[in-house]
DNA sequence: TGCAATTAAGTTGTGCACAACTCGAAGTGG
DNA sequence: CCACTTCGAGTTGTGCACAACTTAATTGCA
C-alpha cells in the first residue's frame, strides 16, 4: 500500500507554486499596463505574429474557444485587438492588433527585463530551467 | 531598447503550461475520487497534519482565505471535513479530517503513482526538477 | 484600563480554466 | 446533391485565484 505523498514531495506542487509565484510577480508590472497575464501573453503572441485565428493562438497558448473566446473580447473592448470573421473560412475568426495593441509592444517588452533584478537568480539558471521545463512538458 | 520577448523564451509560460498540463494528467484520477486539484492538496495537508487552522493551511498552500474559504466550505458539504472555531483564539477556525476524508487517504496515496507510467520520465528527473524548482521558489 | 491597531476568516467582484454544450460553416461519402 | 460528420467559435456553469473589503476577536500600548 502507498504512503501518503507529502506536498514538499510532489512535483506537481512545485509547478503550481512556482507558476503562481511567477505571475505574482508580473502583476505589479502588468497592472501599470492594463493587462492580465493570460493578456499579456495574447500580445507576446501576436507581435511574433500577427493575424492569426483563435484556433492558432489557441494552439500557441494551450488555452481553449471557452478561455480565448472571453479574454479576446475583453481585449477588443479594451482596444487593443480586433476580431473578424475569415472571409475564406467563416468559422474562423482572426484577431488582429490595432494600433493601439502594437503601440504597447515596446513596454510590454520592458516587463521581463527587471523581475530578477533584486535577486541572485541568474539569466543561465533561467534559461536552463525554462528548457527542463519544455523538455519535460514535452515528454508527458 | 528590449526586443519583443517570444513566449518560447519565457521561463514563465514554460511554468504556466507544465503546471496546466499536469494538473490536466491529474483531473481524471481526481475526478474518480470527486476531487479538484486543490482540493486534493488540502487533504495531503491534512494526512499530513489534521486539525490545523485555515490559516495553517494557506500558509502551506500559499491561497488566501478568499480561495480557501469557499474552498474548504464545499469539501465540508462533501462530507470530507469538518470547520471548528478554535476555542481559544475565536478568530481562528480549526479544519479536521471526517472520517469519510480519513477513508479518501488509500485512494489518494495511489493518485501520483500511475502518473508517469506510460512515458520515460523517471523518479530522478521528477525529484531533480522539483528540487530546482523549490530552490528557485525560494529565491524570489 | 481603554481604545486604536492588528489579525483571522469570510464576502464580493473580476478574470481565468475547463467541461459540456450550441450553432453555423465546411468537408465527405454515397 | 444531400445527409452526415467534422470543425471553429462562442455560451453556460463550476471552481479556483486574488484584490478589496467587512466583521468580529485579540493584542498592544499610552
Amino acid at each position: 500500500m502507498a504512503v501518503s505523498p507529502t506536498l514538499e514531495q510532489q512535483l506537481c506542487f512545485a509547478l503550481y507554486s512556482a507558476s503562481r509565484a511567477m505571475t505574482a510577480r508580473y502583476r505589479p508590472l502588468l497592472d501599470e499596463l492594463g493587462l492580465t497575464y493570460p493578456q499579456y501573453l495574447v500580445l507576446l503572441a501576436l507581435y511574433e505574429r500577427d493575424g492569426r485565428t483563435v484556433k492558432e493562438l489557441g494552439e500557441e497558448l494551450r488555452l481553449d474557444s471557452g478561455t480565448l473566446s472571453p479574454l479576446l473580447k475583453r481585449m477588443a473592448a479594451a482596444g487593443l485587438l480586433r476580431r473578424t470573421r475569415s472571409a475564406d473560412d467563416e468559422r474562423s475568426v482572426v484577431v488582429e492588433l490595432t494600433d493601439e495593441g502594437a503601440a504597447l509592444r515596446g513596454r510590454v517588452a520592458e516587463v521581463p527585463g527587471g523581475l530578477f533584478r533584486d535577486t541572485d537568480v541568474t539569466v543561465a539558471e533561467i534559461a536552463d530551467l525554462r528548457a527542463r521545463l519544455q523538455d519535460f512538458l514535452a515528454r508527458i
